[in-house]
DNA sequence: TCAAAAGTGTTCCGAATACACCCATGA
DNA sequence: TCATGGGTGTATTCGGAACACTTTTGA
């Protein structure tokens, strides 16, 4: 007997699931891990912390609805943004069925940090701790989960760590990301052979200026950094 | 500026892109790895093969659409399924915005074969050879690609392999499988040694009756072989 | 007794790990 | 001159890869 596709029915109006996309995005502050989250205007949930997300627009791709998003809520673009996993319980939101498209996305914090200030002063989005988050509505808590694990496990795999620092950057300041993300010490000399091995970062021949203590090289990513290093995983 | 998420606004009837769900369904048959697809009974690209799927109902969940896809074309449930990528380009079907949820799926090859012949006598449902597959329409070869890769780096990594056999084995039999997916030849030595050491499978007891040569021991896989083997990738 | 497939250990090599001291700078 | 963080090499261990012969059965 065949089905709905393969007859050309198509399921109209109100008998089609909704479709957001919601996105967890992560930065490095203060050594520490966060997320941003936004207040809910309305409900249900009003008032909650939650993530950012909204409706898929009929004129725009997945992609596209994220990044739109993600501009919404830092202001940045051209940051590195991955689709992590599609959500669709069915009670998942009590207002209706909706179907979430989640994204996870890794922001420098410098970039962002003053355009949250600027464009949202009343407070209405925030970064919060991974450690210290607070309670979250829908099925949120398991999407930040779910993002939390592949960071870890992207960040073992590939070269994706660097998307959390500015363009500039040392060797200490990428392992100290590392050990934030991976919530563990990591051997110096073991972490700078692995890195510079991957061949991914390169010197830009400048040194910092500030700060005590002997001046450190800085670093930059190249333009295949976003690619992931497929061989080998980098931190076991 | 609040977005229509956040104040509450759901967009309805045909301002919502319509949401399906795509099943790669993989088998192995004659030393030779499959997929399953159907013949497209309506246009567009009808009588085109195509991957299995249909639109999500209000009522199912992404997981429960995928399962009553697979149990339409295959007749088996209770096999290995899992969500693979959500694919939403704007213009991925001709007749209006279609965003599809793609899963893949691991059938033992012998549980499948007669219910398609009994069930599907008119020959609408097909397995083709990876290596010599049809046209497909829509962005359905993307999703074929990506499945593979998905498949072969889950075999990699983790014991997924297992699903395509019937429920008792011999270890030549899924070093022929690994072989067949991975497509390159792998020492029976190593191979016997690694498998065993993830744990994941036991023996019954029994040995094979038929066939030349020596009889081989049967083995099966425990009840936790779906989960993976996070620690160690099986074969690098 | 032969063909055909099952079963079994060891050596080698490369990668990961553990580990401690000197260097450059500013206060 | 000292405090602070930057920068460097080696020995050991462990896991992966390569590799060939014996065993069991049916014809």
């Amino acid at each position: 007997m065949p089905n709905d596709h393969e007859t050309g029915f198509i399921p109209s109006g109100e008998n089609r699931p909704a479709l957001t996309v919601d996105v967890v995005i992560f930065a490095l502050y203060n050594n520490d891990l966060k997320v941003l989250l936004v207040k809910r205007p309305s409900a249900p949930f009003k008032d909650s912390w939650a993530l950012p997300g909204g409706f898929v627009k009929t004129s725009e791709s997945l992609e596209d609805a994220a990044a739109r998003k993600l501009a919404e809520e830092t202001g940045v673009t051209a940051v590195y943004t991955e689709q992590l996993y599609t959500f669709g319980a069915i009670d998942r939101d009590p207002r209706m069925r909706i179907v979430t498209v989640a994204y996870f996305a890794l922001v420098p914090y410098e970039s962002v940090a003053v355009q949250i200030t600027h464009a949202k002063p009343d407070g209405s989005a925030r970064w919060f701790s991974l450690k210290d988050r607070p309670d979250l509505p829908f099925d949120h808590p398991k999407i930040v989960d779910y993002a939390l694990q592949r960071l870890r496990y992207k960040l073992e795999y590939t070269s994706v760590g660097f998307q959390l620092l500015p363009d500039e950057f040392t060797l200490s300041q990428l392992q100290k990301a590392y050990e934030i993300v991976l919530d563990e010490p990591l051997d110096k000399r073991n972490f700078r052979r692995k890195i510079l091995a991957a061949g991914v970062i390169e010197e830009t021949g400048e040194k910092t200026k500030e700060g005590e203590g002997r001046p450190a090289r800085l670093y930059k990513y190249g333009d295949d950094s976003v690619a992931e290093i497929k061989s080998r995983r980098l931190f076991p």
